[in-house]
DNA sequence: TGTGATAATAAGGTTAGCCATAACATTTTT
DNA sequence: AAAAATGTTATGGCTAACCTTATTATCACA
């Protein structure tokens, strides 16, 4: 039917809206920021992406991926999220360097390709990052964890999943051990959007608010 | 220094000029046939890549890797084959539609991919067709072998390389068990670029000259 | 209810790689 | 040496994604 390649823009543009929201709509200016364009170019590819019937945008209101489009970008997410798997458990590719790299490639693989993949993994349903890997049919487990940020001062907490993308930051949240698996306790939340202090392998961490928000976690 | 990231375009035309005659020069109308271009894009891009020293081009006497091209060339060819066998190996895919997914994969490979990706293979020195892997400087040894439609009726020879590129050819080759590492034998060379006979795993199967340029062999 | 922030459009440009068609140059063949 | 084949260049066009600057529409809140 519609299998025609989508270009590498198309797909970074669908993958975008499915990470920065999947369920609700994303602002335009929040995808332009991400991939970083202009809101002018944001624009015209989100206008260009609804007359494919990949997205639907209504002004002011944000960008919702269609049933087509959410096909494509599960897809996507798959393709990228095993080649996460295999740079990081069989390359050895340093974890904060992993969806860099997985971000190329996820273009250039094809269907044939992205099956051998998951067979030769063994059908892993987790990213190096603690992301489920959608299946084939584009169907996966939404995680039901809660943001570092929202949690309150006391609870003891083990982190999900970490949703940052860009290399220095994922770095900054290793070099602190905040990664999937590691248990870790909210001590202090300063005021006014001030830092968390965490308690993480028995050391105390400063981290920004807004770096929390990319933490998810559930209580322990 | 000079290490911009190159276009898959460029990339592309670089590794065709190696893989159609790396010591002398190619013609660009051969380079456009390969590529699937016309004549007058195949010369504009060889006027971009003199422009940027990558090739040399002497009109009507064909283009040459500068010194600069060939090293560009070269680790393309070597993140080309160290996928083909990846893919073989490992994912098992078919032997014929290897060289295509790793021509769509060599474009997206970051240098540390393709360095821990070498260390993951063992450093292999051939790819599933039979070529050699240039190493991490570029430098690697040629075959030395002879085209299979130059060699003489009666002669035994064993399959070093198949050169060809396009699925369909591989499948035909494939298909007839002409592989590297195979031995086979001239029975027959029907005159005026007739095809040849040749005896293949005890069966004789005919081949057509222009196919038999793709095979080099080595007689034994 | 108005105003300032935010979002969307309009308009005009750029670049890489492609295309076709036509003119011109060189090489190869007869 | 002329004709045929092949290769090159000149022109003019196209598309996808980008860009800037200016204008207009809508939303959110004081
Ligand atoms: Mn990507
Ligand atoms: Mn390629
Ligand atoms: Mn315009
Ligand atoms: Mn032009």
């Amino acid at each position: 039917m519609n299998s025609k390649p989508m270009s590498e823009s198309t797909e970074m543009y669908l993958k975008a809206i499915a990470e920065l929201d999947d369920r609700n709509s994303v602002a335009v200016a929040r995808l332009a920021e991400r991939l970083s364009v202009t809101n002018v170019s944001a624009n015209e590819m989100v206008r260009r992406l609804g007359e494919q019937g990949l997205v639907l945008h209504k002004p002011y209101k944000g960008v919702t991926l269609t049933k087509k489009g959410r096909g494509v970008a599960s897809n996507v997410l798959r393709r990228q999220r095993l080649w996460e798997r295999f740079l990081h458990d069989h390359l050895k590719i340093e974890w904060a360097q992993v969806y860099d790299y997985a971000c190329s490639l996820e273009h250039a693989t094809a269907p044939e390709v992205t099956e051998a993949l998951a067979v030769f993994l063994g059908h892993p349903e987790i990213c190096p990052r603690g992301n489920p890997i959608p299946a084939e049919d584009g169907s996966f487990e939404p995680l039901d964890g809660i943001l570092l940020s929202e949690v309150e001062v006391g609870t003891a907490v083990r982190v999900l999943a970490v949703n940052a993308t860009a290399t220095d930051v994922l770095k900054y949240l290793q070099e602190r051990n905040i990664l999937p698996g590691r248990e870790l306790e909210i001590v202090e939340a300063a005021p006014m959007q001030g830092p968390l202090t965490l308690r993480v392998e028995k050391k105390e961490v400063a981290l920004g608010l807004s770096l929390a928000k990319f933490v998810i976690v559930e209580p322990i």
